[in-house]
This record gives C-alpha cells, sequence and structure tokens, in this order.
DNA sequence: ATAATATATGAATTATTGCTCACATGTTCA
DNA sequence: TGAACATGTGAGCAATAATTCATATATTAT
C-alpha cells in the first residue's frame, strides 16, 4: 500500500550533495594541506628539496630569500609532516617526507603546464 | 696537466640547485593554483560538484555560504579554468572542467587522511 | 669559557585575501 | 515594459599570513 503521507520537507539538491559530502572537519584539513603548497617560497624549498636533502644554508640560496623566512616556512612544513629534519653538528639537513608530495606536485606542474 | 686555476667561483650547493630548479614563473603558477585549492570554501565547491553539475543556488546550500561569497569564489575557479559554466535560462550550471583536479584532490586526501 | 657558525623564533609590519553589503546585469514571464 | 528571480561584481572591512629585524638556542673549535 503506499506510504502515509508525512511532512518531510523534500529534501533539496544542494542539501541532499552536502549530506554526501566528506566532514567539514576534512575538508578543512584538505584545504589546509593545499595552503600550505601555495605559498611561492614553500613551493620553491619543496622544489629544491626534490633533488636531494639540504641543509638550511643551501635552501636558503636555493630560494633566494632571507635564511629567517626559510625557517619560518620550513616550521611549517615540519609541523604538516612534510619534511623530515636531521641534525648533524651545527647543520639542519631537511628531505622530503612523504611520497603524496611528488606526485600532487606532478600532477600540478602537468596542469599548469597545459 | 692540471687545469690552468681560473677565476671562476667554486659554485654553492644551493647555487646549483637553484640553476636546476623549474623557472620562476612556473613555480609561482604551481603555487597560485594550489593557492586556489586552499580554501574552504572552493574546496567544498569542488567536492560539491564531484557529484555532479550544479547550479548556483544548489551550490551554495551545498556549502552554506551566502550566494554572493560563492559567486566570487566560483569566479576564481572559472578564472584558473577548473571549472565549466554553462548557461541555462536564469541559471548558470557549473561542472569540473579538469581531470588532475580529481586526482590531486584523491592524493590530498590520501595524506590527510594517514 | 669565548668566539664563531648554523638554525630557530617572537614581535611588529606589510601584504593578501575572503566575506559582506549594496547594487548591477541578465533572463523569464505576465 | 515591468516585476520577479538568479547570478555577478566593486568597495570596504576584517582576518590571515608572510617577511623582516632582533635575538635566542645550539653546536663546534680554539
Amino acid at each position: 500500500m503506499a506510504a502515509v503521507k508525512t511532512d518531510d520537507k523534500p529534501k533539496s539538491k544542494g542539501a541532499e550533495v552536502a549530506e554526501r559530502m566528506p566532514k567539514d572537519e576534512i575538508l578543512y584539513d584538505v584545504a589546509e594541506l593545499f595552503k600550505v603548497f601555495g605559498d611561492t617560497t614553500r613551493t620553491k624549498i619543496i622544489c629544491a628539496l626534490f633533488e636531494s636533502e639540504m641543509c638550511v644554508q643551501d635552501l636558503t640560496e636555493a630560494v633566494g630569500m632571507t635564511q629567517s623566512a626559510v625557517s619560518h616556512q620550513l616550521r611549517i612544513l615540519r609541523h604538516f609532516n612534510l619534511v623530515l629534519v636531521r641534525r648533524r653538528g651545527k647543520s639542519s639537513f631537511y628531505s622530503l617526507g612523504d611520497n603524496h608530495v611528488k606526485k600532487i606536485f606532478a600532477l600540478a606542474m602537468e596542469h599548469t603546464l597545459e
């Protein structure tokens, strides 16, 4: 038999889609990650680290910013587990800590270059 | 015989790496692209469009922002060729315009969720 | 211990950027 | 044409974030 007509409002398409979306918290984190990639200084640092592990001095030269600016950005990259640090004497050596990073960058390059 | 000692400075590692990096212009564009992804409102819009083409009204509901805010962000997404628009009567229907986008998002999700 | 070198970081400044508000543009229908 | 509806956009404001400057921390060598 036909269902009794209840008073549930017809969900709008927007509302339906909203239900199926990933939780806000996750979307927020994803945006945060992209935000980290979305700065030229950090982009350069990451690109330089593609070549090899490097100390802060070399990174500073490679990206052409002040040592302080580079250190500040490295702190952010560290916080997001995008780089690894290894202390060796007076120097800190940084390297890429995540495999996703290379893939994400490669795709972004593709998009940019077309 | 030993080469005559010339006055070319021994290139530092930083300088060498800098030479092999992609041109500044490209790195700048890549960072710009990531910057576009690095905002929660835009992230939500893109996520919503994964489901299907949608008009602005529905998007507005789906992401829970004002219509104006959504329109402003859509303008940016349009500018970067990340979405396509199709005008149908009074409404504008948006859809994802690029295949890289899904892949990039998938990888970012992976990283975020681990 | 002191000096020298390498890196990290707090505070202030400057620059970006996203949102809101008001309104313009564009489309349909009576 | 005029009203109603959907979307687009400029200006101003508020929030966020990046750089600089000064200085702190840490390590090595003398």
